[in-house]
DNA sequence: ATGTTATGTAGACGCTTGTTTACTTGCAAC
DNA sequence: GTTGCAAGTAAACAAGCGTCTACATAACAT
């Protein structure tokens, strides 16, 4: 009877590790996600990357939803962008913009908002993540009229991004000068959020 | 085999008429594929909006992506707003911008990017619309360095306006005054595509 | 009226989806 | 060992998808 007693959360490694499943396909399912959005990525997919069996995915987070839910709410890089000196917003979200270009597949976010609203539920639940995560917090970093709608301007920059991306790529991008690009960038957002026009340009 | 012994056109109207129905359908598809993009969309729901039957989609079109194909074709008065004097362009786009905003549901175009890129095949045809309707010709305008990625710059913005009417709505955005939400996009689209970058802004 | 052809229809095909059920197996306490 | 329970598995479920086939029917030429 040479048993080993070991302190519950003590370093044991049994072959079920329930937690261990969970992260794995919390994992695989961000990773997919990220990748394909909420209609490019089936159960199979996210059992399959993990090495887990399918049912587990239900039997772990409810449903394919749930799941994207939780993913979602794990994915709140752009939140510590936001915050900061309201004065350098542009230039942290353009620098944000920027790195995700040079990380690629690491940016699940971006890319899992655009091809990701196909049931009702899902749609409810990436709505309240752009409310929460996005907008709401540039809308608190504003002064002067419009707040929301100038906070919207700019999330159609980060959204753009995405489709942009995956559809066009992003070489020619990622070609032009990075220092460049980021003032470009910030001049974009800037233009988005500045309390008034920033210009009054020659109309055509 | 000239079966027809009346004028094209004549005042005819058979209760079978092939050209009447395959219009309807596309019809309906475009309406729907704006609506909900590419995979929020069936055969099914498509043939039923359009009073027709399930199999006269395919039998009309091919196949579903092959009829999502040509409502893209359809779509193209961007390529109007496009073309023009190189200087206005900025605002032109601007201008479109807002266009789509107030006519809601008859911008088929944006709304069906964002959630249409399931299939390859797909994916396919969205890409040569993008490239060869909205970046190139975009890209024919630019003078200087760097032309191609100014042009993604500026379909990011026209791009990300999708998924952030759909998801975030825009009632904020059409409450701001016009005038000035012209005039913010205008620096946008100019700060995006300028041959060299506006200002240098002071980083945070 | 009759025959032919194009148009429209009903239904099934094969496949994939998310989800659930019944079962097996590893692990640890007794 | 033996037992009890959690973890994992295999298979099936119902529903939905795009597509196709066999059939009915309206419209026209004769």
């Amino acid at each position: 009877m040479t048993r080993v007693e070991q302190e519950p959360g003590s370093a044991r490694r049994p072959k079920r590790d329930r937690e261990a499943t969970r992260r794995r396909i919390l994992n695989a399912a961000r990773d997919l996600f990220g990748e394909h959005g909420y209609d490019g990525v089936t159960v199979r997919m996210i059992a399959a990357r993990a090495e887990a069996n399918t049912a587990l995915v239900n039997r772990y987070f409810g449903s394919k939803a749930a799941l994207f839910g939780e993913v979602l709410a794990g994915e709140s890089v752009i939140r510590g962008v936001i915050a900061g000196d309201p004065g350098g917003l542009p230039r942290r979200l353009a620098e944000h913009f920027v790195r995700l270009l040079d990380q690629g597949s690491v940016t699940a976010m971006s890319r899992m908002l655009d091809r990701s609203a196909g049931q009702p539920e899902v749609k409810e639940i990436l709505l309240h993540y752009l409310e929460d995560v996005i907008v709401e917090p540039i809308v608190a970093q504003l002064d002067g009229p419009d707040a929301r709608a100038r906070a919207l301007l700019a999330s159609t920059i980060i959204m753009g991004g995405g489709p942009v991306r995956r559809l066009l790529g992003l070489n020619d991008l990622r070609a032009a000068d990075p220092a460049e690009l980021t003032d470009r960038l910030t001049a974009m957002f800037t233009a988005a959020l500045a309390p008034l026009p920033t210009s009054r340009l020659p109309a055509s």
